[in-house]
DNA sequence: GTTTATGTGTCAATGTTTTGTCTAACTTTA
DNA sequence: TAAAGTTAGACAAAACATTGACACATAAAC
């Protein structure tokens, strides 16, 4: 019955614990006794990995290993069992993303999506900056591009895929271009995200940089974010304000559920707001968790600029 | 039965091995005993070659290949299933990566997730990819944080917040690292992308970043994108090859439908790379489909490098 | 309230074994 | 002739083992 026997390595990734760790607990207390090879390396069999494995659960769940180091499997199964000890796995987690717009090196923009030419649509995006600065960019070429991307992909005239695409890009030139401001040590900080169910993420996109630029400290979390992650974020960080965007669906009955968590999460002094296209849809339960609603990248620019300089306190 | 028989290149190709070693281990342990020519050369049969590609696997899976080299096919087969998913429950402390520097590198960048610090983490990135070279970055910081990431998640050990986080901040990074590789115009071209479903798109990433490293043009088209999206943008792009990340879930039934469908869409100069750490729940669909199978970094780099060279030739 | 004892994980130093890679010289293939 | 395959030997980096010590808790004794 020649079974496979195991080296240390194995045995430790298999368990959870370190090979060192696994040594001084049979040194000190014999809790396995792996056979060894010609040349003294030792040898796990299956039965002693599991063993080592349920070592380290009860230890975990508060036994101390001297004490429980020379039960038997048995016993350790049934300790293991007792200490409520189960993973959760599995959020739904959905990226996709859209939006539009139009302008003059709009049309340069949606052609080069078309085309699926990234290195021209970087190139545009790149000369759009430098004409327009900063802040022209993102007002009046980005924001109307996603709007526009979004619109042509609704009635069909492009697919998922240039979509996708187009957000990969943007995504990029973005954070690289939001990145050299993203200096000073003690500027305020804002967290900027999507709530659950949320699924775009393009004009979260969009705050984050327009933010970066006015001279924040942006922590940029993402897409389809629970409303206790982000209030963990926020408190971490101890940000100033957290900006949420509201693109699609317009009619989730969870969302309400999810802001009146944040809000009851979100420490006082911390800001929430709001933008987005489905803004709108969402109005009451807005009003109701005192968000500031956003109506667009300039009413943001202003309203960020309030908030920054009183550490003033909540404002709800 | 005159089966074919094939050099040590392509069984090299084929198992994520180099010559080198399969020549060593044949000597050392005798893993493998091919055919030879009448001039000397090794031949080796589907069986050996697939042999080799588990040994691989279990040896990566922490197993010292002394002591599994002379393990019989199925035995070895019965390991392989075993370790992709070896982690239980898991480590709040990983087997401590020793002294390297990229080691190091790693540690920082776990740390700066955890505290949600962007400017951390990139700077210890920047710092990464000056020391490691591109190359080294993705492959002994960039990878490994993924998986740790994952692991950490799947764990408890940190937030879908700290995940959605470091996604954002590396997919950035490695966006804007990977941009001034993508420079010539005659470059073969890559599609990159994750199949409908699949919603984690780090893998992705590093797979873009890594073959605009090597001189490919790559287009991203990010996650979750169904077949015919995908056959579309590589048809439009006359690419030469495309590449999936598989990693979560990992027991999707309509992938395999999705392959097939892509298989049957796309071009058949086309090749088709998949890897990702679910890729081994879905080896049959993709045996089905011919696609080639990557199982990591530098098995990539080297099929890139293969399928760069000859504009023609069809595989297998 | 200190001090002492005990339990536990980690680390350092040193020596051995394992294992991937490299060099050198020669042969075959294209 | 250049590229790739072969053998054999050498080398260096990991991994492993052992011992002894240290850090840091918590509990017990003073």
């Amino acid at each position: 019955m020649a079974e496979v026997q195991h080296s240390i390595k194995f045995a430790a990734r298999k368990s959870g614990l370190t090979p060192h760790v696994i040594r001084v607990w049979e040194k000190r207390y014999d809790a396995v006794s792996p056979e060894r090879t010609d040349t003294n390396r030792r040898l796990y069999s299956e039965s002693e990995i599991e063993r080592l494995g349920l070592l380290r659960d009860v230890t975990q769940a508060g036994h101390s290993i001297g004490q429980v180091a020379r039960l038997p499997l048995e016993k350790l199964r049934k300790l293991a069992a007792d200490s409520p000890n189960n993973v959760k796995v599995e959020p739904a987690v959905r990226p996709a993303r859209k939006t539009s717009a139009a302008g003059s090196f709009l049309d340069e923009c949606i052609a080069a999506v078309k085309a699926l030419d990234a290195r021209a649509l970087e190139d545009t995006l790149k000369r759009a900056a430098t004409a327009l600065g900063a802040q022209g960019l993102l007002q009046r070429v980005v924001a109307p591009l996603a709007q526009t991307i979004g619109e042509l992909w609704r009635d069909g005239s492009i697919t998922a895929a240039h979509e996708h695409f187009a957000s990969a890009v943007i995504r990029i030139f973005l954070g690289h271009a939001a990145k050299p401001f993203a200096g000073t040590e003690s500027a305020p900080v804002l967290i900027v995200a999507t709530p659950a169910g949320q699924i775009h993420e393009l004009g979260a996109l969009l705050v984050g940089a327009a933010a970066a630029n006015l001279g924040w400290h942006v922590t940029y979390l993402g897409a389809s974010l629970p409303a206790a992650e982000i209030a963990g974020a926020a408190r971490q960080n101890r940000a100033r304000a957290v900006a949420l965007s509201v693109v699609y669906p317009e009619d989730d009955p969870r969302l309400e559920a999810e802001l009146t968590r944040l809000h009851e999460s979100l420490p006082v002094e911390t800001a929430l707001l709001v933008g987005g296209r489905a803004m709108n849809s969402y109005r009451d339960a807005l009003e109701k968790v005192g968000a500031l609603q956003i109506k667009d990248l300039a009413h943001l620019c202003a309203t960020l600029d309030d908030l920054r300089k009183p550490a003033r306190k909540g404002r709800r």
